[in-house]
DNA sequence: GCGTCCCATCGACGAATGTCAATATGAGTG
DNA sequence: CACTCATATTGACATTCGTCGATGGGACGC
């Protein structure tokens, strides 16, 4: 697994038409969004995206999120490993630290999913 | 239970500040979002709500919600009732059928949760 | 090399979720 | 009233999910 990639929102999320608004969304597509919300329907998970989210370029490694969200390790890891392969962070290593970014555009892209103009 | 309401995403969620896009997002707005995200984060639910919105102003009723999606009515009846207990669809009874409709501006302030300008 | 630090994976557990068949409710019709 | 139709509720089931402790695996410092 490549473990830094952003598999839906760019791929055919935006590119498509405008899902929630308009014209019926065939299940693939159905199957694609609902993914992304599904990441995103964890309160442990939201927060740690508005965490990454302040954190801005420079990222935020895993030893700056445990304590926030109140969990264990492992268990942030997981939700961690959840929100990248939904396309929604990315995951780059540097010396023994792992810093996630958001990937860029992609809440907005998210967000042109629910409005279609 | 009111069985007609929109408990979230009107009430805080549009008039608070930019939770996924800055500003560290306390533990109840964090809450609050996840269950919205959590209410779309079935391939179901999101094919129920594009339904829905193609539906207009007139709204759906359930009968017309069980085919498109191929799942037993009670199925369907329990999609719809998370989507309404989301905020993000009314129920409306007309005669002997329930008319689903599009909370107005729901999506939208969904939207706005993940794009903070 | 050895030990330490940061993180991921594994295995397990209870809790929540999606689905259905069966049944109940409630509104319209005869 | 009985009967039908549209929908909600119940009870059950398998599956998924969130969480943890324990363990594994690199990267750095000694």
């Amino acid at each position: 697994m490549p473990a830094v990639t952003l598999p839906l929102v760019d791929a055919d999320l935006a590119g498509c038409c405008s899902p929630a608004g308009a014209g019926v969304l065939d299940d693939a597509a159905a199957e694609r969004l609902a993914r992304v919300f599904k990441a995103l329907g964890d309160p442990t998970r939201v927060k740690l995206v508005s965490l990454i989210a302040a954190a801005g370029d420079e990222g935020a490694c895993v030893c700056d999120l445990v304590e926030p969200v109140r969990l264990s390790q492992p268990t942030v890891s997981h939700h961690l490993r959840q929100l990248v392969d939904a396309g929604l962070l990315t995951r780059e290593q540097r010396g023994r630290w792992a810093y996630h970014r958001l990937v860029d555009g992609a809440l907005e892209a998210v967000a042109k999913t629910l409005v279609p103009a």
